[in-house]
DNA sequence: ATTATAATTGAACAACTGTTCAACTGTCAA
DNA sequence: TTGACAGTTGAACAGTTGTTCAATTATAAT
């Protein structure tokens, strides 16, 4: 046995069985948590929220959820590293747009589980 | 203007007060997150899956993430606390199971998100 | 009663996260 | 070319998080 980190055996050691080959692989477990991590902040859900509705530049974001436009710019790259919002540059201004359809959705699946 | 937190004046001022009045409510907001939170580890999210198979207790888990009696049992406790999880106490054994049928929607949306 | 097992708990620790601050880049207007 | 504005960046800071460890509770078996 490799790497054994457990401090105890199986209660019912058929289930475990049965159980482990359904168990996801370690890259879309970190994948997955990795974009939940990403959701984990209410500025970030903020700015998703704000630009489901409007594509908007950094200065107005940072108005409209009133913070500092060093605050959000450096959550904007978090969303733009996960791939979840995209930029485009327009005379001084940088626009953000929603990068993804699925986040949406899940938005809503969220807003239904934290509503009852 | 009270509680001035921003450091810059909007450049749309209009798109900015359209958007204004679609935003959630801070309560909401924080539910929200503390939501994706939950959902943001990867032993959680692990948890949550195989859960998904079977009741199970927490030596099975145990085992089956390779993980202490412990890491679990606290993990856990976080999982009951935001009400994924219920328990039950079965002789020596406490059998936990999903507690929300959300999860597994948001679950199989986030994957089809991190799968593309 | 005594012992062993299952699970929980709290403190401690290192690792990570979000905002602030100051410095910087790039673009436009004068 | 100079100055002002929009946005980005990195370091620093406090606050939070997940696992470990040791101690504890509760149940079952001898």
């Amino acid at each position: 046995m490799e790497n054994r980190q457990t401090d105890c055996e199986a209660i019912n050691f058929d289930i475990v069985e049965k159980v482990r080959p359904n168990m996801p692989e370690m890259n879309i477990l970190y994948d997955l948590s990795d974009f939940f991590k990403v959701m984990g902040d209410s500025t970030r859900i903020q700015l998703l929220w704000a630009l489901e509705e409007s594509e908007m530049c950094v200065g107005d974001l940072a108005v409209l959820l009133n913070m500092t436009k060093s605050a959000v710019s450096h959550q904007l790259k978090v969303l733009r590293t996960a791939k979840l919002v995209k930029s485009t540059k327009k005379g001084k201004n940088v626009y953000y747009a929603l990068d993804d359809f699925h986040v949406k959705t899940i938005l809503e699946k969220a807003l239904e589980h934290v509503c009852e």
